[in-house]
DNA sequence: TAGATTGTTAATCGATTAACAATC
DNA sequence: TAGATTGTTAATCGATTAACAATC
């Protein structure tokens, strides 16, 4: 165990190894091996080894790793062990969708409140909340003491939205807008963007159609 | 120019590119230099540089980059040259989202087709586009010449969706379920999960609290 | 005990950054 | 010409993977 500093890469497959253990905590499997955890995840199991090890001997030599403690020491790390409140800032289409994702994100992350800085949106309900002005932002943060902002607004409004939320206290972003938005360096932001991630798929498109069946033959199933 | 194999972060990176570059050429600047490239993208110039010349001698010494030029080559790298169909699986609250992003979209990738599992999707319109039924998944990805899938259905439904549009010939899939699907390896997978984003985001909340205000100092806006 | 599997060190691999000659 | 900026090589940095002693 060490806690230098923990790489983002590293910090981004902890979430994806908590969600295949609760699946299998889900189905009552006592212990998992690197082994599995790598054949499931597509990883290599001394990456994921090495990985826990950041923060841990989690594992028994000769078992592998006990699911319900390692879910817990994972969540732990995360800081899923307590709420952590979100407020959603844009509630177009993507913010409706991403505000009934609520249940998915039962890991103790919860959108409490949802903004819009259009008239013709506030006062209506999303998922049992009503979305309010932008006036209330800073206070329905402070007040219910809310510490991510998602951020849902079309692209020119983004970086004043992360602005304010910024100016509200927040401590982290999950943009949804395309575009790189500036903040001082401890705000963490992490951008999701599919155009992005759909227009860099595009470049993978085999224009050649040659030789493809013959790639076939291994599936990875 | 070297074509050896070309990273997953450059490929990611080209997108960005593209996108400010857009900008730029919407406000009629006619060339960029990496440095300024660099400054607006949160990149090293010598990373712009060198990801741009896997592909071909785009800039002028002394000069920089011609703003339309380069775009028109990163729009060849990409492929989005040409008009690329991609077929939606989910209509759901995310591919209703998602499927208002056509406007986005606008470099040559459109959503022509969307399909659900559920009678009681089957039918209904989504942005001038009729939700059709599982069935006719096969035929309208080869009549349309489909290349891409996005999935945006539960995740118990994913990797069934998943085989299917290989099965119907898709080249690379979008997908939105929380959870690694599995594919042959000529078909490109990119995960967008956003539980996955977020969860990665709570690890970086400062539950000490203390030296938060000094660093707030170096404002990066 | 024998087999399995961890935690960790060392080796490898790959990506980023610095530096600078070439040149607009 | 002098200043700016590219393309590219070399140096650095960091992340992944292999290997294996420790041990359940």
């Amino acid at each position: 165990m060490k806690s230098d500093k923990i790489s983002e890469a590293v910090v981004r497959r902890l979430p994806v190894y908590l969600r295949y253990l609760n699946e299998l905590h889900h189905r009552e499997v006592p212990t998992v091996s690197s082994q599995e955890l790598g054949q499931k995840l597509d990883l290599n199991p001394a990456q994921i080894r090495k990985d826990l090890a950041y923060f841990g001997d989690f594992g028994r030599k000769g078992i592998g790793y006990d699911v319900s403690y390692l879910i817990e020491k994972i969540r732990q790390i995360l800081k899923l062990d307590q709420q952590i409140n979100v407020v959603l800032v844009g509630a177009g289409n993507l913010g409706h969708a991403l505000s009934n994702y609520n249940a998915f994100l039962k890991d103790n992350m919860k959108i409490v409140a949802v903004f819009d800085a259009h008239t013709s949106k506030v006062g209506s309900r999303i998922n049992n909340l009503t979305v309010q002005p932008m006036e209330e932002l800073t206070s329905t943060i402070q007040d219910h003491g809310i510490r991510i902002g998602i951020i849902t607004v079309p692209d020119v409004e983004a970086q004043n939205v992360a602005d304010r939320l910024v100016a509200s206290g927040i401590e982290a972003i999950l943009n949804f807008a395309p575009i790189i938005l500036k903040a001082p360096p401890q705000i963490r932001i992490h951008t999701a963007d599919f155009t992005t991630d759909l227009q860099s798929l595009a470049y993978y498109l085999d224009n050649g159609k040659e030789e493809v069946k013959d790639a076939a033959t291994e599936m990875g199933h």
